[in-house]
DNA sequence: AAATGCCGCAACCGCCCAGGG
DNA sequence: TCCCTGGGCGGTTGCGGCATT
């Protein structure tokens, strides 16, 4: 007894996109909004899966994505993000605004890996290559991106670096960066306190590290501050209001104005500055 | 100029989870 | 409490374009 299907798949179209059928999709959403995918393609006048109609609106025709190449600075985040989080795309992408999770994964196997490759460091592991064949082994060889200070996160089996003179272990990390997705950190296995002690010992190893990436771990909605603003005119009144999902494009800290990524990052230091401003004129809070 | 190989990216697939009845 | 459905996510595939021979 397995699922049903997400569609109708004997009156489907499949493949690229046309033009035409771009627009149906663009043209209903604006008119409709989003939600309600499966039902979508018919009411549009699409003959294609609801879950394909998502896809190409997420990863392709939404107004806020951001197009074009990779800065090294975007490069050096997912890096980051990356050790961090492991694999969960759209938490990485949840910090880049106008990428979408596609977009960063696609990236990833295809840039990023090979370049953490070519610098001799364990993708994966976010370890040199040869450390990362022996977990055990102790190494304070310099590589040529400095992850001392990242809690590791990652899909593969890994024992704590040694390295890292953290007093959490990886899988309390893990549970904080998956309570992200809850739009809560209170509600993760790490407590406030806990959060302001790890990040209290960072300052301590690290006093004058303005400059490095914070990796602020709440970057959940929190479920004050979320601002309505429509994607550039369409409207998303359903799903995305009533659940919390991570909203690409604002994060609210708690106690905290909004401030962009860039700043909430060390790029710059302005609340809201030029990057963070889409080229339809809203704001990326991130 | 044609054939072949490689690479990047859009799209699909299958699984999982949350919410509602 | 269970079942069904919608939606989301990560992994994989396949096509088109570009580079190389």
């Amino acid at each position: 007894m397995g699922r049903s299907p997400c569609c109708e798949k004997a009156h489907t179209n499949k493949g690229a996109w046309t033009r035409d059928e771009d627009q149906r999709l663009i043209d209903y959403i604006r008119t409709h909004g989003e939600g309600c995918w499966r039902s979508l393609p018919k009411a549009a006048g699409l003959l294609r899966c609801g879950k394909s109609c998502r896809l190409r609106w997420i990863n392709y025709l939404r107004p806020d994505l951001k197009r074009g190449n990779f800065t090294e600075e975007e490069d050096q985040l997912i890096i980051k993000l990356h050790s961090l989080l492991g694999n969960k795309w759209s938490l990485i992408a949840a910090r880049l605004p106008g990428r979408t999770d596609n977009e960063i994964k696609n990236y990833w196997n295809t840039h990023i890996k090979r370049k953490l490759l070519s610098r001799g460091i364990d993708p994966q592991t976010h370890r040199p290559l040869n450390q990362a064949a022996d977990t055990d082994a102790v190494s304070n060889a310099p590589t040529e991106l400095d992850f001392r200070n990242v809690p590791r996160v990652s899909n593969t089996k890994s024992t704590a670096n040694p390295s890292l003179d953290f007093k959490f272990n990886d899988s309390q990390i893990k549970a904080k960066a998956e309570s992200l997705e809850e739009g809560n950190s209170s509600s993760s296995g790490m407590t406030t306190d806990e959060e302001q002690q790890l990040q209290q010992q960072h300052k301590d190893k690290h006093p004058s590290d303005g400059q490095e990436l914070n990796l602020e771990l709440s970057i959940g909605i929190s479920s004050f501050g979320r601002n309505s603003n429509s994607t550039a005119g369409v409207s998303t009144a359903s799903s995305a209001e009533s659940k919390p999902r991570l909203d690409n494009r604002k994060f609210h800290f708690p106690g905290q104005a909004s401030i962009c990524l860039c700043c909430q990052l060390g790029f710059q230091t302005s609340e809201i500055c030029s990057n963070c401003q889409t080229t339809n004129g809203f704001n990326r809070y991130c």
